[in-house]
DNA sequence: GTAAATAGAACCAATTTAGTACCGAATAAG
DNA sequence: CTTATTCGGTACTAAATTGGTTCTATTTAC
């Protein structure tokens, strides 16, 4: 209920192990996937969702594999989120665009669900890869 | 993908019902269905969990039913939010207490995400029942 | 050419959400 | 006191979403 899905918690920390790693060499799926133990086919595929939304270059063939497209500092837990789940919003319908939609009841609701939405994209926006690196270190 | 559960959208408007209405004169959950046009079974479903909350009264017997048991100005839609789908936050675990839960990765990864997860409360703490009723209000 | 890697789609399984059904308890009306 | 109405609670089924897998095609290093 209202949480993020497991792929993108996922994203978030592939991510930081590229963040954390040597900024050159690409890294494959299946390297990450045994530094993180979590399902290789799932990496893959987590990754090629980053890639296609460019947070991630890629580089095929052998010794290919993916580096960041941007330094941790210029990418933002929301373009994160947005590449792995869409865009961000609590309630639908009067974001995505036309009318016509089989909006549930409250669709036109008011336009304190925009006010409410786009507080949490900005949340979400302020927030860098970079700084999510920085674990623990307790405000 | 990050939304709210039809639950909760079927309650905010059926709250809002009641904020519209007559104050004292209680509403069954068979009223409310015809005239929202919502399965009964599930709008007496949503108006348990809200009374049990403390949203509503609940009246029974012969011409009970249920109504608001503050005024829509006392109501936030975080508490409407948290009635029908629990504790609001993104990301689980670091909010909802003991160590040894099965977190999934990036559970300690840092205290942005409780930065991010306030301010979506926030933003939701701030907004009254009263206010979702005015619609269409174009900023 | 062959092996290593991503690209992309299609697919199945597991979990979550939506919606239903049922029975018991309270209350008002006759 | 009996009956109809309406909430309280639980258990259940069906639909939708998410998690995870598989397969084929394409690119590239050697």
């Amino acid at each position: 209920m209202l949480r993020l899905t497991k792929q993108t918690d996922y994203g978030i920390v592939l991510l930081t192990l590229f963040a954390g790693g040597a900024p050159e060499r690409p890294q494959s799926a299946n390297e990450l996937a045994r530094m993180t133990n979590l399902p290789q086919p799932m990496v893959g595929k987590i990754l090629k969702l980053l890639a296609r939304a460019g947070l991630l270059e890629s580089q095929r063939g052998a010794h290919g594999g993916y580096r960041l497209s941007r330094e941790p500092g210029e990418i933002s837990v929301a373009e994160i989120i947005r590449a792995l789940e869409g865009p961000i919003a609590i309630t639908q319908c009067l974001e995505s665009g036309g009318p016509g939609r089989d909006c549930s009841a409250n669709c036109m609701l008011s336009p304190n669900w925009r006010r409410i939405n786009q507080a949490l994209r900005d949340a979400l926006e302020r927030v860098s890869l970079r700084e999510m690196m920085q674990r623990g270190a307790e405000e």
